[in-house]
DNA sequence: CAGAACTACGAAACCGTTTTCGTGTTGATA
DNA sequence: TATCAACACGAAAACGGTTTCGTAGTTCTG
């Protein structure tokens, strides 16, 4: 077993010092070409590679960046996380992830084992429970610390930070638009039974574009789902019993649960009941007749989410002047696919 | 900005020493009580943690795994990688992933990266170009140093190292024979056109089922797929050409593929053409129909693999004992839905 | 009352680096 | 020949902990 090879063994074994060794090695201009020569040889032969760790330690700078999501099975979340990684990489970062399990305990135990020492930032997206308690005080110890920490796609105002959303409402609007445009009216809203920031702000644009058309909310119109288990015949009953035309959902699965339901009912996509998604998934694309979807372009919020905690790790924070926080707001697009018309 | 606390800061408001408050705060007996609580008081109030690297360096611990996937946006993965992370956590670790992206360069730089002390073992799953190459030095470097390494799904007989895999072959071949029980005679095989271990195991349990049944083996009837971008021509024509009554498919995303061929071809599933596939994610499900999969059990698969490296990490490692390793087979269960009968 | 034993704490080494500063040797300068 | 800069290197502190060992001061023992 060959064990890692340390400045120490160098310095030993070439009768130099250890510092003599570690200024070699970079090439300094104190040391002789003779001994930098002897030194570099010798770490060659060895494979000598300096420890993260005491590096780490030293610098006070781990080139560890924490990342918490809710889900990992998820296609949105590993999405973002492919371009964190990507981005992160490229920069000479590692990303240690986390998954807080849509559990507001689980988030802060995390937060608070990687707040100490393990990384240089945080990229996170607030678990479920998280924004239904709205209890941010695991964020502001650490944004209080010093830690920078960037929010994605499921934020809170309660904090101040970098954030990267995306248009939730304006595209929802547009999806709308959309089907009115092609003559819809009696158009339902798909949406979760937690409270989530992301669904309200669909919500908000659908509503908007109704009111906008003169089209009057109807609270008969929107269908609230649990998260898992999701009852076929409750959404069959559903659409029986409104005269339904297009449905915004504001999930894939659940608007593939509620395409299954509508062709079991006879009716026929887009012409009886058209829909839209969100998430570009498998199932968007895969799905009989293909689904209609709003892409959030997660890798390009991942990567956004990156650089943006990079900046903020990498650039000396002037004691002096305030903090400035930004909020980027990545496009989301309308992907239209066999469900609309 | 409330700063990190440190012992030194302990110690020098308290006018004691550094060693004091270390053993006062694991209470210690050396310490008399009332220093012991006049220090656990102050550190509470400052709210003390100890820095993770610090005890990193001194334990030569760092109470991270590494783990190396091809592809972190694929639902096989992140079920393991789920099981990975829920286990990792409970006993204490944290988990950071690195994505090869199917490329070796890619593995090599992850893990000389991770190698340096970062973390105190690895878990991975090869890139589909390690494998074509055949090239597994980083592997061995690794394993050479006393890093403890875990293989899954992806793994190589070229290394000694634990290992968990499924068995491909077995449930392969069972599913074959369901097929051929149901009096299907012309199967088909859609494979992978890269060279993966796992599709090579799929397609011996194929071939031995068919021989078993004494159906000759058939090259016309094994279609190649490659990863991405899949021409849908392509695969009409090979059912068109070939009279099929049943397929094996190596992936879910392949069998959806060739099953809406099928169905544009007006062709009924499973009436006419069985479709049996791998990997239980939501197109399985929630496709029309709902295809037969091998549920490959990721979670189990990540719990075992995470719980067989711990267990290495936690052992100390006996120098003058011989090293065993394991290689955990997780069963993969034939999911039956509606696309066989 | 001398010596032993115990109590409660501090000094220092150590983990593996980086970096500042000090110093002995050399050759050039006045 | 005394002075001085340049050169090449080493000692030591620092990062933030843990742990071994040494030692004052007190109490117990015979």
């Amino acid at each position: 077993m060959k064990k890692k090879i340390t400045l120490k063994h160098i310095a030993r074994e070439l009768e130099v010092s250890i510092s003599t060794v570690s200024k070699a090695l970079k090439n300094s201009e104190e040391i002789s070409r003779d001994t930098k020569e002897k030194v570099q040889a010798f770490a060659k032969l060895y494979n000598y590679r300096p420890n993260n760790i005491a590096i780490s330690l030293k610098n006070k700078r781990t080139r560890n960046i924490g990342v918490i999501i809710p889900d990992i099975v998820h296609h949105f979340f590993t999405t973002v996380f492919r371009g964190i990684e990507k981005f992160a990489n490229s920069r000479g970062y590692n990303v240690i992830i986390c998954v807080s399990d849509e559990s507001f305990d689980k988030e802060v135990i995390n937060m608070e084992m990687l707040a100490n020492g393990s990384i240089d930032g945080f990229i996170m997206s607030l678990s479920a429970e998280t924004q239904q308690k709205n209890d941010f005080n695991h964020l502001k110890e650490v944004t209080e610390q010093g830690i920078p920490l960037v929010l994605f796609d499921r934020v809170t105002d309660e904090i101040e930070c970098d954030k990267v959303i995306i248009n939730d409402k304006e595209v929802a609007y547009a999806a709308v638009q959309k089907m009115i445009d092609s003559g819809k009216r009696k158009i339902a809203l798909v949406t979760t039974d937690s409270y989530f920031n992301v669904s309200k702000k669909r919500a908000e644009g659908y509503k908007k574009a109704l009111a906008d058309n003169g089209i009057p909310f109807n609270e008969m119109l929107v269908l609230t789902l649990p998260y898992q288990e999701i009852d076929n015949s409750y959404i069959e009953r559903f659409f029986v019993e409104n005269d339904i035309d297009a449905v915004l959902c504001v999930n894939e699965v659940f608007a593939i649960h509620c395409m299954g339901a509508v062709q079991s009912l006879g009716m026929h996509i887009p012409d009886d009941v058209s829909f839209v998604g969100f998430t570009d998934g498998l199932l968007s694309r895969y799905f009989v007749p293909s689904l209609t979807t709003v892409a959030q372009h997660g890798e390009q919020m991942g990567e956004t989410a990156a650089q943006m905690l990079i900046e903020k790790i990498e650039t000396e924070i002037e004691e002096h002047e305030e903090e400035t926080y930004r909020t980027e707001i990545i496009e989301a697009t309308l992907l239209e696919r066999e469900s609309t018309k």
